[in-house]
DNA sequence: CTAGTAAGTTGTATAATACAACCTAGAACG
DNA sequence: CGTTCTAGGTTGTATTATACAACTTACTAG
């Protein structure tokens, strides 16, 4: 867990609350985090990668389900994404294969320890088995997050805008292929995109938009748990995400 | 490079220097800012509009050009969508037709009094006349600021990433409605198109798409510098920002 | 009344996907 | 060592939104 000492106020700290006021301007600061949504597919879902809020002190919510995050560590985080990079890595173990800012919140009332922002980032890595993850941070389904409806802070508005924004780029890139370890087949690939996407794909269409827009490179045919092997892929080199130019229908 | 003062321990703060550390952990809270991109379009060109920093203490960049924006007032901001609205009213004397954020940006350089972080925001208006904009506050063109390429603090990759932004949602969005007053014509909001994307589309598609996705009204006929009048519309009631299904190409 | 121009329409072509039928390489079985 | 099953992979025609080009229309100017 690391990371977020409690309290330790500062300086003359004191009596009277937040002797906090910024200095250039006549300012009080926000409290500033970073939040991520650190997504994997498995089999046939889509989870997200959650901490338990912990019973400690004076901390928020605790025992509630959380996006992994913090605050800001200005010692130590060059900027924002290293702080995300950052966390991601003290969660997983990992490194993200995708990361991209969702965007950012703030407001009086969602922390209620004072006017406070993060900044939100959506990752995407390849299942890591639940047994090398930091303590407390488990995948859990994002349809089960949902559904229970009920997370710490305004983390639950904040997946949800991930989770959108997720969707709403894989019907047009090649975002998937971030969450497979390579080498993969094209089958597979599809198959993390109808997951995300909870709607069957047409094969054909599928595969032809997939091979014309040319960011795969093959690997030789795997054996995979099929009849027959089937190719297997790896995206290319410093090859950016890909945009397709028109999003693909469902077929069932 | 200023900032990132070393450790800076906690406790006892110490000889001098700001004593803003924060309270629920023991990390000090970045500056926190919201800027603008604040774009209208007039005749042939796409403006943006910049403020002059001041001269005065020991405010950075003095007299260069930046984006309108400012730090967070926590005791009257509620949050941050309401805090970039108010500045963008301060400037301009008008609401926003349509407004939404970029992305936010954090690091220990970008300001020169410390670790700060901005989230940064688009606007679109119709164009304003000059003189009823507040003091020190111009409309440049785009192309003007780009060529120019230096502005305070990092605000030309702000801008950057904004008209980024804006260029790309032009190409498959009803975006460009939104820098009109209605009611307003087909060939007028072409125009803005062609503006912004800095080619000329094919009026028989561009019609063609525009009106099939049935998010304008008619207002009646409208006189225009032209032979022959032309259909006025304005945007339906509630209407949101419509998402095309493919992007035009240009024609020329 | 005629010429000129921008508004607006019409018709065929193209590109990317949709849909459905088909072929193929191996596994399992007898 | 052939048959059957299954998922990988291919092929061919249909559909849809846009591309392109030619056209008609309503006005203004003179």
């Amino acid at each position: 867990m690391a990371a977020r000492k409690k309290k330790s106020a500062v300086g003359s700290a004191s009596a009277g609350e937040k002797s906090q006021k910024i200095a250039p301007s006549g300012f009080q600061r926000p409290l500033t985090s970073v939040d991520l949504a650190i997504f994997a597919v498995r089999d046939d879902t889509l989870y997200v990668l959650l901490v338990e809020r912990p019973d400690v002190d004076d901390e928020p919510f605790p025992d509630q389900p959380a996006l992994p995050g913090g605050f800001v560590d200005t010692d130590t985080d060059e900027n924002l994404v290293a702080c995300a990079s950052r966390k991601l890595f003290e969660k997983t173990g990992v490194d993200a294969q995708y990361l991209e800012q969702v965007g950012s919140w703030g407001d009086a009332s969602r922390d209620p320890r004072g006017w406070s922002t993060t900044h939100v980032y959506f990752a995407l890595v390849a299942y890591v088995k639940s047994s090398e993850l930091a303590n407390q941070s488990k995948w859990v389904a994002v349809e089960q997050v949902i559904e229970d409806g009920h997370m710490a802070f305004d983390h639950l508005r904040l997946l949800t805008a991930a989770i959108d924004r997720l969707r709403s780029k894989v019907e047009y890139t090649s975002l998937p292929a971030y969450l497979l370890q390579a080498p993969f087949t094209l089958p597979q690939l599809q198959h993390v995109y109808e997951v995300i996407l909870d709607r069957s794909l047409d094969k054909s269409s599928f595969r032809t938009r997939t091979l014309s827009a040319n960011y795969l490179e093959e690997t030789g045919l795997m054996k995979v748990e099929a009849p027959r092997p089937a190719m297997g892929y790896c995206i290319k080199p410093d090859q950016p995400l890909v945009f397709f130019p028109r999003p693909l229908k469902g077929n069932s």
